[in-house]
DNA sequence: CTATCACATGAACAGATGTTCATATATTGA
DNA sequence: TCAATATATGAACATCTGTTCATGTGATAG
């Protein structure tokens, strides 16, 4: 497996079934590895429910780390190191007033990726997020 | 932990700084359970470079198995496992043309999230998977 | 019917990920 | 300075996930 063959592709079929010319237009197009990366890591802060709870809760108001916990029935030390994920990949920015921290969404970005997957699976004949109420 | 307090809401900060209407509308906004389900999902799909690749990949034009191995330098099973999950969750489809197995975009939610993100990563200036060339 | 081959799939394994527990940090008020 | 408290964080643990290996399945050619 992975001998190459003349045409310079690694053969992965055991004998060869490749289209050339589809596999080289398709490499031609493909993002860089630094943007396939980045990709994915913004991917999977959506890729998980507590984390999509709180980017929905976010969308419609700021909120303190306490109020976030008490909305996910989740303690708080779960919901902080969710938040830092979150912060890390800059999908949240915070202010902290006195003792509170309170997080909001870093951009519209979030939000419209948000709804995006929400007219996929099926929820976009309602409201979208942010518009509603 | 965790008990009750007067306004219904548990205890997750030691005493009690909740934010009682925000924390209301909040869950009031909030999608169903079924719906973060799906969509965490959904996400997850696109929360693996591999899965990205391939994704981008279908974006231009169907490919065979084969290709698409040969197109990410991966052995077939690998790239048989992920097209199974993105089969399972609706986001390719497939026709057999005899013993070859074609896969493409199931429809253009796929490639619309795909674009979203892409924007969101600072790939928008350029232009987006889908129309390029 | 049998061999070939593109693709699918189950099991196993390693690495990633989410939650909990214990504890640390930062701010406020006394 | 010290106690209180909202939040942050490191370590541990169980679960989930992606790849590999071996093998199974379905279509074609002879």
């Amino acid at each position: 497996m992975e001998t190459e063959l003349e045409n310079g592709l690694p053969e992965f079929c055991e004998y060869n079934f490749i289209h050339e010319d589809v596999v080289k237009k398709a490499a031609a197009a493909m993002p860089t590895d630094e943007v396939l990366f980045d990709l994915s890591d913004l991917f999977k802060m959506f890729a998980d429910s507590t984390r999509i709870k709180i980017i929905s809760a976010l969308v419609n108001e700021e909120m303190c780390v306490c109020d976030i916990a008490a909305l996910l029935n989740m303690n708080q030390s779960a919901i902080s190191h969710q938040l830092r994920s979150l912060r890390q990949t800059k999908l949240v920015k915070y202010r902290r007033e006195g003792k509170v921290v309170y997080y909001s969404l870093d951009d519209d970005h979030v939000r419209d990726i948000l709804n995006t997957g929400l007219a996929h699976v099926g929820e976009a004949a309602r409201p979208l997020l942010g518009f509603a109420v």
